[in-house]
DNA sequence: AGTTAATCGAGACGGTACGTCTGGTCTTTAT
DNA sequence: ATAAAGACCAGACGTACCGTCTCGATTAACT
C-alpha cells in the first residue's frame, strides 16, 4: 500500500524507517487523509477544472480544515501529485515471452493511464508546475517515471540480449519513441478518441521500422537515389 | 503575417477579411498590441514562472492599462497563447530531396521549439489551460498545429508515393512517433540536456527499425528477420 | 434663459461679454447641449443614485460623446452643478405688504425647492465635493446662494427699518435661522414628509420666540416674564 | 463604550446580545479593528479628500489586507460612518439650572463637532450616500441622532414645564431651529470661520424672538405699521 | 469652390478603485 | 499535538469609471 501523505512536519523522520519514535500528542487522523485525496480525485472526476480546484474548495469537500491540508503537503502541486499517486496502478510485471510483448503490455499501460481523466489531469498540472518547483518534478520523476522507464529499459535491453533488437541503438532514444506517444496524447487532451490497437501499432512500428520489405536484394528500400 | 491579437470585441468580424467595414472611434493601437506581446515574452524569458505571470504585472511591465488587455484577449491563456504564436517560425520549406532529410529537417525543427525556453514556457500553459477552455485549445489546434501535421503527412505520403516509406502503416501513428518525443521532452523540461543529432537518430530510428539487420548482405535495415 | 454650459475651452472668452470674436469652425451643437442636461435630469428624476451617474452613462443616455461632456464642463461636479442651475426657479418677487409674509415667502420657496428629489440630489453631490473642489462651491455660492442670502437679509433689513424687527440682533445669526432648517431637510432626506405649514411655522417662531406671552394682556409676545 | 466594527457577517447575530453563543475559529483581532479606523481618522486628518479615500488605500495604511475591512464592513461608507461613531463625543448632561443653559449647552455642542475637520467630513460623506444606502442613513439616525434629538426635545419639555416656553409651539419646529443651523454649517464648509458667541445667539434669539421689545401697549406684533 | 478649423459620435488609452477570491499562515476552542 | 473553524496579509481577478486622446465625418465661416 502506497504511503499517501507527504508527512510534512514532524512525521517526516518517521518515513526514513527505523523504530517508531513515540509521537506526543493527539495523533494524525487517517480519516482525514482519506477524505483529503477522495475529495480531490471527486472534484477532478466530476470534472472540476484543475484551475478551480482550489485548497479552499478541497478542504469544504473534504470536511476538513485548511491547516490540515498543509500540515501534510507543502502546497496545492504537492497535494495533487500525491493524490495522483494514490491511483497508480502497479507497472505490469513483463514477464511475458517475447521482449515484443512486453514492450505491447507496458506502451498499453501507458495508454490506460493517459486515457484516465484524472490520470491525465493530474499529470498536466505537474507539467504546468514543474518550472515554479523543480523538486516536485524532480520527486515524481524518482517516485513515479524513474520505476517504468528501467522497466522499459529493462525490456530494451533484455532485447538486445536475445537479438531482438540490434545493438547499435541508443535505448534511451528507444523509449522516448515508445513513450513520448503516449504522454503526447495524454498531456493534449487528445485522449477522447482511443484508437484499440495503437500499442501495438507503435510498437511493431518502431520494431519493424517503416521501409518497405525489400522485395528483391539489391534494391535497398530508403535508400535514396543520391 | 500572423495577426497577433486575438481581436476581442467589436474588431471580431474584421478577421473574416472581405472590405474594409470602416470601424467607428479610435482605432486600436498597435503600439499597445506589440507592447504587450513583447511584455509577456521579455517576462517568460527572465525567468519570471508562469504563476508570477499575472495580467497586472504584465499590463505593468507593458506601460498599458488592464482594460487594454482585456479589450484584446478573453483571458490570461488567450493573451500566453497569442504571445506565443508570435514567436512562431514557420514551418521549414521541406522540399528536401530525399524524405528521410525532411523528416529530419522538421524533427530538428520541432526540437528546437522546444528548447527555446519561451517556447516550452507558453506550451506548458496552453497544457494545463487545455481542459477549462476547450475552445482555446482547438483555436490554438487549428492555426498552429495543424499546419506542422499537414506538413508532416504530407512528407509521409510522399515517403510512400517513392517507396521510401512502406504502405501499411497508420500515417497518424506514424507522425506520433516522430512529434512525440519532441513534445515530451519540451513539456517535461528535459530540454536542458540538449543532445545535438537526436533529430536525425529518431528519424533513423523509426524509418529503419529496430532489428537487426539481417544476417546476408546486401539486405539493407529494416527487412525483418522473418 | 439662463446659460447652461460652463463654456469651458475656447468659448471660454466669450462670457465676459463684449462684442462676438466671430468664432471659425463649427459651432457647438445647442441640441448637445439640452440633451446632455435632460439626460441628467432625467436619470436624476428616474431614482438612479448620484454615485451611479457616471459620465459615460450620462453621454450614453444622451447620445452624445463623452468628448463632449468634456469640452463643456470640466467634470462630473460642474455639470450636475449646472444641471441643476438650469431647474432653478427664480426668487420670488418678495414685494409683500408685510415682512413676515415676505419671509414665509422666501422660507416657502427654499421648502419647495428642497421637496424637489432633483434639487436635493444635486445639492448632496456638491455637498460631498465641497472638500475636494472648493471653487466649485465658490461657484455655487456665487450664482445662486448669494442672490437668495441678499433677498434674505434685505428683507430683514427693511423688517428693522419697519420696527418690525429688533436691531440688536446679528442679521446674518437671523438668517441662518431661517435657512438652516430648511437646508438640513433638504439635505438629510426629510423631505418626504412634508408639513405644509413648516414656512409660516418658522417664520412666525422665528419672530414671536418661543417665551409665553406675558399674563398681562397688552404685552405683546417678546416680552421676557422676568 | 461603543461597539465600533458593525459585525457583517457570522458575528453578526452576537449583537442582539444573550449569551455568548461560543464561536468557533479565530476571533476577529481587536487590532485590525482598531488600526484601521486610526488609519480613517488619520488619512481624514491628513486632508485627504473623501474621494481618494479609497479602501485600498485605507487597508494599507492601516496594515491590513482588503478582506479585512469587507469582513467587518459592507462597504465604504459603512466603514466611514462607523470611523465617525468612534470619535463621538458623548452628549453633554444637561442638568442645567436653567433650561436656556441647557440649550446653550447642547448648540455649543453641536457647534462644536461641527468646527472638527473629521466630524464634517464624514457628515457630508453620509450625507452623499443616504440616498443610494437608506438603510445606512437610518441606522446613523438611530444610534447617532436620535438620543441627540431625544435631549433637545426633553429640554424643550422641560421648558415647557417650567413656563419658560410657551406651549403653543410645535417642538418638532422648535428643534430643527436650533439644530438646522449647525449642520448647515457643518456641511456646506462654513466652519472656517468661527463665530464664538453663536450659540448663545441663536438660543437667546430663538427664545426671545426678534420682535421689538413693546414699548407702548397696543401694537400688536405682526401687524405692519401701514 | 476650396480651405480651414473646430465640432460631432465613437471608442481606445493609461490609471485606479471596486468587491471577490485564493494562497499559505496563524490563532482560537475542543478533542 | 491535532482537529475544525475561520481570521490574517498579500495580491490577482475581471469590471467600471475617470478624463484624455484619436479616429473619420460633419459643418460652418473665411478665402
Amino acid at each position: 500500500m502506497s504511503r499517501v501523505a507527504e508527512d510534512r512536519g514532524r512525521t517526516a523522520g518517521a518515513r526514513t524507517g527505523g523504530v517508531a519514535p513515540r509521537r506526543r500528542g493527539r495523533p494524525r487522523s487517517a480519516a482525514a487523509d482519506s477524505a483529503i485525496v477522495e475529495a480531490v480525485l471527486r472534484l477532478i472526476e466530476d470534472g472540476v477544472p484543475i484551475a478551480e480546484l482550489s485548497m479552499e474548495r478541497i478542504a469544504r469537500e473534504a470536511g476538513v480544515g485548511k491547516a490540515t491540508l498543509y500540515r501534510r503537503w507543502s502546497g496545492k502541486s504537492a497535494l495533487l501529485l500525491d493524490a495522483m499517486r494514490s491511483l497508480d496502478a502497479p507497472c505490469p510485471p513483463l514477464e511475458g515471452v517475447s521482449v515484443r510483448d512486453d514492450l505491447v503490455r507496458l506502451v498499453e499501460f501507458l495508454h490506460r493511464r493517459g486515457l484516465a481523466k484524472r490520470s491525465s489531469a493530474v499529470l498536466r498540472t505537474v507539467v504546468s508546475h514543474v518550472e515554479a518547483q523543480p523538486e516536485l518534478w524532480a520527486e515524481y520523476h524518482e517516485t513515479v517515471v524513474r520505476a517504468r522507464h528501467e522497466a522499459l529499459l529493462g525490456a530494451l535491453r533484455r532485447g538486445v540480449a536475445t537479438g531482438e533488437i540490434r545493438a547499435d541503438r541508443d535505448l534511451d532514444t528507444l523509449a522516448a519513441l515508445f513513450v513520448g506517444p503516449m504522454l503526447a496524447r495524454a498531456l493534449l487532451h487528445e485522449w477522447r478518441q482511443l484508437p484499440e490497437g495503437l500499442a501495438e501499432d507503435v510498437v511493431d512500428t518502431v520494431l519493424e521500422g517503416v521501409r518497405p520489405p525489400a522485395a528483391e536484394p539489391g534494391t535497398g528500400p530508403g535508400t535514396p537515389a543520391h
